[in-house]
DNA sequence: CATGAATGAGGGTTCATTCAT
DNA sequence: CATGAATGAACCCTCATTCAT
């Protein structure tokens, strides 16, 4: 029932190669585009200098090939649970669950990803995130128009677009409080916390939320 | 029963410090922190750089200072719509126009204060703004205590807290949505679609899907 | 017996003046010309940058008017000595003794003049020191002529100035020792220090040793 | 019997940072830490400004590797002197030699050295050049000891530190009149000057004055 | 593939000094 | 006399990048 976290076909780069991208997503991640030097992300990765410019053209491409990488790893991995038979309910268990486990995994892709999706544009190259969410966006608009068309889902609206947008930001408000916590929670204590925060109930009540809304109001 | 965008307190600050203030918010939102250099900032203020020094200490304590600025104005006007005496729908609404409202006036504010609540956080000198950030999560769970205690709200939860940081999220969400369209949108479509995304039936059906959700699922 | 310590007519300045020539001795001694700032001084004087620039022209001619200051109040004292008429030994004492005093007194002062003897000429402003330098030379070479004319000294050279140069030169070893020594002793044991080390024998000693030498080597 | 001037394991460095190290020898020398710039540096040993931190962290490291060369190769050709195996006298022969050698051969290092040890601390990184002086000191107070074990010396005090202090005090003494004679003669004298005051004659003459002082006083 | 060495441009910051009041 | 505000030039240092080997 749960996504699979196989990392679908991640293109296999020589090993300098993968551990430039490694501690570039670490440090994007950590300190953004501009705060993070060449020398920081050479060094991190145990690397040689010119090695990252043999690789990778420069900083920039650096970026947006790593940046690339994740965002079509998540793409595939919705647009699975998007194919999936399952029921409607499911796929946005699914989706919950996949961010989650994507949170456990490897905090730092997230960090990342949400950082070029909310950050200030001009702090970094000029990379489309915004088309590449919107192709997510439009994955998950799908799910709803599919359920509908089943009679699984009785939307309040028919803005399809407009609740993938919620469902998936809600998801990421979700995540960012997680990762904000991770920052200021000791060693010891991170892992029971995310065990609680990111476990079963935490999704069910993510995805009630969603659908039934905070409550009634007379 | 729009709340007004009266600026509480701007603390009067000699003019070339005010410049450079509204320079370091417009940089500051449209590239971060570490991609604005001082050089740029005091040529977008119309100001010579040891002025910058003069009234800031330096580049660290003006992104502190003009972040506090901002925090602070947000937080009375939160605090001014909570403490109202009107009725629980209208709060909501007052507080989704509040955001509008500012995102109408000078979308930078929001820029800037969104890119420190989701940036990384090492691009930047260390403010709480989690902190900040979550003292405005108190003041709006506050309402829906109160408003359950009034029986004006029947929560599905009695997380108030979860509830506030979701509320302000959604708002969130919205907000990003509109920015990064401005960011794409032709100056001269640019108003109609604020106009749209910002007008009475918008702030309606946020509240709404708040309180009532997406949908049902069968 | 002792050389008076009454500083010969200080010539009357106002008072914000004077503060301003007094910070400048300490830290010109202390940090020397270059690396001490107009704003470190006028910090320490306790008054306004432009002050400084209403009393003395420039940082340059502060520097100039206050090693005046100082090397004329040494010049004059040292021609006392050479006029007073004592015997040849009580003379060489009193000098010893001058510097000593001058040391307990405000070790900024030889701080501040050796720094300027001995430090880099490029440093500072191009005061002649060496010429000021030279006249004392040229004062205590007048004390070893006049005491051979008289018979009351027998120089195995009749280099007086070379004699003055050493004199002087072995008194400012034991000052700059002094001042070694001072600023690594906590401040308890200071007072001992500087007592013993500027004490009546070690002014007979060092007299001793001028007039003799080390020792007889066979 | 003249110390010869083999400058002992120079450590090898690549050429640009050799020739960033004379520079900073001789601009320092000249015009002290606080007032040589890093562009002048660059500038004078033809290297470009980033050489400068590639080979040295920065200007503060510079300064204290430079300082560390000098003090260890005058150490070491001390050390050489205080082992050899000759005639007491001909040992502070040979120290006074040591320092004249230096002078002509290249007077900045002396200059240099001076204005460290003479000049106000807190005009540079905080290098520990007592120590290391009294290291020197030290070496040569055993010269003394040694000598009067053999009965080669019979000194006037057993203070050998104080003695030690006062020799090298003295041959500084000279040095320094040396250096700003040398800073004010034209190109054209300097030579013949710079022969007389180090010559064989003013070697003896400086040993004799340590050893039997000024003269007889009565 | 891999490296040590090198560079032009620009980073944040502070300098001595002066203005208008 | 005295001040708060202002300035052009220079400070030390680091950036992303590339060269020769």
């Amino acid at each position: 029932m749960t996504t699979e976290s196989t990392i679908s076909t991640p293109e296999k780069l020589p090993q300098n190669a993968e551990r430039i991208m490694g501690a570039a997503i670490r440090l994007f991640a950590q300190k953004g585009y501009a705060a993070t030097s060449v020398r920081e992300i050479v060094q991190e990765a145990q690397v040689t200098n010119p090695m990252l410019y043999y690789y990778f053209d420069n900083k920039e491409t650096l970026f947006e090939r790593t940046l690339n990488h994740l965002m079509r790893y998540r793409h595939e991995n919705v647009a699975a649970i998007v194919q999936s038979s399952v029921a409607f309910r499911s796929k946005l268990r699914a989706l919950v669950e996949l961010h989650f486990e994507s949170l456990r995994e490897n905090p730092y892709i997230l960090q990342f990803i949400y950082a070029v999706l909310f950050g200030p544009r001009e702090s970094r190259p000029d990379y489309d995130i915004r088309c590449e969410h919107d192709d997510t966006v439009d994955q998950v608009a799908e799910i709803f128009r599919q359920a509908q068309a089943a009679s699984e889902f009785e939307p309040n609206t028919d803005d399809y677009k407009g609740l993938a947008d919620r469902f998936i930001g809600l998801i990421g408000i979700e995540l960012m409080r997680g990762l904000k916590t991770l920052e200021v929670l000791p060693e010891s204590e991170a892992e029971r916390y995310l065990d609680e925060m990111t476990g079963p109930d935490a999704v069910e009540n993510l995805v009630d939320f969603f659908l039934n809304g905070a409550g009634r109001a007379r």
